[in-house]
RNA sequence: GGGCGGUUAGCUCAGUUGGUUAGAGCGACUGGUUUACACCCAGUAGGUCGGCGGUUCGAAUCCGUCACCGCCCACCA
């Protein structure tokens, strides 16, 4: 049954099914009775995903969270769930098509594409559910949610129809960020700025009314740009309206260089007469702040890009106005169909043919890239869907202003705060095809009905149009409308899908069951504690806030609980371009996931970066192993649960003594984890297990559970099994596998049945308190490490057996001593304990408490040695009297420390004041050095 | 440009309202096959808490400043 190491590997699948078989996950499962409500909905993973160390550490910190619960007997749901991801997916599965070789989705066309990602879903969905399990994670997978789910769907359609009658979803025209590889608009939060190498490009604008000479720099203005190509697009030049080198140009024109469009020179704030020249070009369609520009001066727009950012002139009506189609002939032959990167080589080149180029200089830059495609993004000018998310952030504000949420740590809050007030409206359209399409349906004479399904949009349009409709295809519909006929009138259904924020900002409800009024949503909502990274504030919940306060006028967590991000041992953020991905999978094959989830915990410190160093894995797993022979270890000596054993009716100080520390452990493991402090909690149940109850308490009982039987060993073998009982019990939440096991194996040795699995046992709570026992116990363990360190130091050999004298004992040391005289012996290696009040000469002495120990080890103590040591430690502790004695001799210290410093300041004078009298006593016993 | 965080032992990190002999794990060194555990036991060494200045009776802890590192946000002149 007990082998000398702990097999995680075997042994995790089966405790696995344990919980399985006992529906131990279960939404309320092991609850008491009308029991608080304690939820989790779990940041849903990317459906096709698989678990990577951000997962492992996340879910840790929530199954710790959620298992701590559940002992304590609340009604616990752990809500699971994945996420469609629309780009991200529709991305992997368009690479899969790629890489077969086979038709992109455009060839294969929308409905065949998106069976293919339904495919792709079914295939690997399971992966990242299967991988949590592996973790330990009790989710309620009876409920798992998938945001593309019936119900999720229904969420969502019902979401954007209200918002939408309430005027929280409008359609609008103007610039996005426009992601010319992956061909969608995507919102603000998706962009990245990087940092670019690039050129700044200054051109000479020839003013209208002058002969241009390049030599003359009064008949052109120069502008600089880092887009040349998007000159094509220029419809003025702006300069600071007290720019005085340019007062007398304002209000006149320039002469587009190789376009000969004839634009104005405007005055205008933004333009900035510190950078560059002091003038700048206006380029309202592709550039958002020339948009602004263009806003304000009524200036023309230009597009010169498709959709994929590659020129478009011919044909291109706005940009053909005005200008001389026919000398630009030659100049769209060679510009056209070509990407933005060659366009600018292009256009640098004819400019300095022209003489318009004054110069190129190196430039580093700010460029907006695509978080998922990393190509540079273009602002694009196209009818997009928002939500204005100014509105629904005010509540959301006003949320954690007031403490119905909170954040942790709290400084999060002003992240949080910086976003939310200065937040823009939310592009929430996307022109993919994997997502929830949108509900608006289109009619010829440009009314949207936004409506739940075909049926309701049907219904209104009817209405409106005062006769038949019919839904086509937007290519059909279009093509109708162009040649309008006799029938029906002709819609169509918006072709974009949603962001996928906006289902996973319903989450904390929508997997609840709303816009159902179910019980759980009853019960659950507003959720207790959602535990996320800081990199998805904005994306996710700052969104779920405003969503959850709008939609159900209540907050949707309590707390945000916020953790760090997993980086490697040096610190570098991890990536698959890095190489420096630690992968959790390969370290719960190597370590257990009980060691992993251990170590993520003990890392887990507030406002820090978490960094995974293996070695740190490999000494949690030790720790199991610890645990695990422990336990082992008081199997072997019959040491059985006793259920008639009363903690505070134990006699013996060893196990007063232990019960009362094991309280302390779980009092401060309780207290840690009620403040999210993974960490400390951690280190609580670590220290207890290993370094009192293992290393001391066993010890001590040793000599008793080996012995002889009576009363004493009847005693210490019940005290062992019910303080391993409160490990396993305070360690569940950590190392949930190994300690149902040993709950298991503990019970089969005690031929006692357990009520429950070790995840629906109760939370100890409280327990023996005996302060006086510890010092008995503290003198006992003092006395053997002094020994020990006096051995070690003068050198006495390790297997030598040696006599220790203690002199100055009064009557309770004496007792002490009679007491553990077997441990003591066993474990400072002692022949004899040997009371005494004269000290023998020349043995080797140290102070305890207030006793001195002798080792009268003639010949066998290194006198040099020991001197050197005695004299050190006489050295420490003058100097520790100094400082003690310079405080109190300080009138300002007196006056203002308070009382209860004060008085400890005396006791620890008094206290190093005696144990410098032995230490200086000891010292004249010895033979001086010769 | 704005904001946030970090700098503590060789390495990775704790240190909750200012008062400890500044701790842990790993690593190093010394010694141990004592019948739970070598994934172990015992012991030892190692830190002017980034620099400077200030507040205070007292600062790793509070304030200022500088240096370096990291992250977030921001108009691609």
């Amino acid at each position: 049954m007990f082998d000398k190491t702990y097999d995680a590997a075997s042994i995790e699948p089966r405790i696995r099914g344990l919980w399985e078989n006992a529906n131990a996950f279960a939404a309320g499962a092991g609850a008491e009775r009308g029991a608080d409500p304690f939820c989790i909905v779990i940041p849903p993973p990317n459906v096709t995903g698989s678990l990577h160390m951000g997962h492992a550490l996340n879910n840790t910190l929530q199954d710790i969270l959620v298992r701590y619960n559940r002992m304590r007997g609340k009604n616990v749901l752990w809500q699971p769930g994945t996420d469609h991801a629309g780009i991200a997916t529709q991305m992997v599965v368009e690479r899969q098509l790629a890489a077969e070789g086979n038709a992109s989705r455009r060839d294969l066309g929308r409905d065949a594409f998106v069976e293919r990602v339904w495919q792709w879903k079914a295939q690997s969905g399971g992966a990242i559910k299967s991988q949590l399990d592996r973790l330990g994670a009790s989710c309620d997978w009876s409920r798992e949610r998938f945001t593309m789910d019936e119900g999720l769907s229904d969420a969502v359609l019902t979401v954007f129809v209200r918002l939408h009658k309430q005027g929280l979803i409008y359609r609008d025209k103007r610039l996005v960020n426009w992601d010319p590889a992956l061909l969608t608009a995507i919102s603000d939060l998706e962009v990245e700025s990087r940092e670019v190498k690039g050129e700044l490009a200054h051109f000479r604008y020839p003013l209208a009314d002058k002969t241009f000479d390049p030599e003359d720099p009064s008949t052109f203005i120069v502008v600089a740009t880092t887009r040349p190509e998007t000159m094509l697009g220029d419809t003025a030049v702006a300069v600071h309206p007290d720019d005085e080198r340019y007062q007398d140009l304002v209000g006149k024109h320039v002469i587009l260089p190789l376009v000969g469009r004839r634009i104005p020179i405007v005055a205008d704030f933004y333009s900035d007469p510190e950078k560059g020249s002091g003038a700048v070009k206006i380029t309202p369609a592709h550039d958002f702040n020339d948009f602004d520009v263009g806003k304000r001066h009524d200036l023309r727009l230009i597009n010169i890009f498709d959709e994929e950012a590659a020129v478009r002139l011919a044909g291109n009506g706005d940009f053909l106005k005005g200008v001389n189609e026919a000398a630009l002939a030659e100049m769209i032959d060679a510009l056209e169909g070509l990407d933005r990167y060659q366009a600018r080589k292009w256009i640098n080149r004819a400019m300095e043919e022209g003489g318009y180029l004054e110069k190129i200089e190196a430039n580093v830059h700010q460029v907006p890239y695509g978080d998922r495609s990393n190509v540079a993004v273009e602002p694009f000018l196209t009818d997009q869907w928002y939500v204005n998310a100014k509105r629904l952030a005010e509540p959301a504000i006003e949320a954690v202003r007031d403490g119905r949420t909170q954040f942790v740590p709290e400084s999060w809050a002003k992240t949080y705060f910086d976003w939310m007030e200065n937040i823009q409206p939310w592009c929430v359209s996307r022109q993919l095809w994997w997502g929830h399409q949108i509900p608006a349906w289109y009619g010829p004479d440009g009314t949207i009905f936004v409506e739940r399904n075909e049926d309701d949009a049907r219904r209104a349009a009817e209405k409106h149009f005062g006769g038949a409709v019919e839904f086509r295809e937007r290519p059909d519909a279009l093509a109708a409308w162009a040649e309008p006929g006799e029938g029906p009138t002709v819609l169509y259904r918006d072709e974009d899908v949603l962001d996928t924020w906006f289902s996973s900002a319903l989450w904390p409800f929508s997997t609840l069951g709303w816009p159902q009024r179910t019980p759980e949503l009853r019960q659950y909502y507003p959720t207790s504690v959602l535990s996320t990274g800081f990199d998805i504030i904005f994306f996710w919940v700052a969104r779920m806030m405003m969503m959850g306060l709008h939609l159900l006028n209540q907050e949707p967590f309590r707390t945000v609980y916020i953790h760090a991000l997993v980086r490697d041992e040096k610190g570098a953020k991890m990536s698959k371009s890095k190489g420096n991905v630690v992968d959790p999978l390969d370290l719960m094959d190597e370590f257990g996931a009980d060691a992993l989830r251990f170590t993520l915990a003990a890392l887990a410190a507030q406002g820090r970066d978490v960094k995974i160093a293996k070695a740190r894995v490999q000494g949690y797993r030790n720790f199991a192993t610890k645990l695990w022979n422990a336990t082992r270890f008081a199997a072997l000596n019959e040491c059985r649960i006793d259920p008639s054993f009363d903690p505070a009716a134990a006699q013996s100080t060893l196990s007063r003594w232990v019960l009362t520390e094991a309280a302390h452990a779980e009092a401060d493991v309780s207290k840690a984890i009620e403040a999210y402090r993974f960490n400390d909690a951690a280190a609580a149940i670590y220290r207890f297990t290993w370094n009192t109850f293992c290393d001391w308490y066993l010890e001590l009982a040793k000599p008793v559970l080996i012995g002889p039987d009576g009363p004493e060993k009847t005693e210490l073998r019940a005290t062992t099994a019910a303080v391993i009982d409160m490990i396993l019990k305070t360690l569940h939440p950590f190392m949930p596998f190994l300690t149902e096991e040993l709950w298991e194996i503990t019970a089969q040795n005690a031929e006692h049945t357990r009520e429950t699995l070790l995840i629906h046992a109760r939370w100890p709570d409280g327990g023996l308190t005996d302060e006086s026992a510890a010092a008995e116990i503290n003198f006992v363990v003092d006395l053997i490490a002094t020994v020990r360190s006096v051995r070690a130091e003068t050198n006495v050999p390790a297997a030598l057996e040696a006599d220790i004298v203690v002199v100055g004992a009064n009557d309770l040391h004496r007792t002490w001593l009679e007491r553990h005289d077997a441990a003591i012996k066993r474990l400072a290696r002692a022949a004899d304990i040997i009371a005494d009040d004269i000290a023998p000469a020349n043995s080797a002495q140290a102070v305890v408490h207030d006793v001195v120990v002798c080792l009268p080890l003639v010949g066998l103590v290194d006198l040099d040695a020991e001197r050197a040591r005695l004299a050190k430690e006489t050295t420490r502790l003058e100097r520790d009297l100094a400082k003690i004695d310079g405080r109190l001799s300080n009138s300002n210290f007196l006056e203002k420390a308070d009382a209860d410093t004060i008085a400890e300041q005396r006791r620890k004078r008094e206290e190093t004041a005696a144990r410098l009298d032995k230490l200086r006593a000891a010292i004249d016993r010895l033979e001086p050095a010769a």
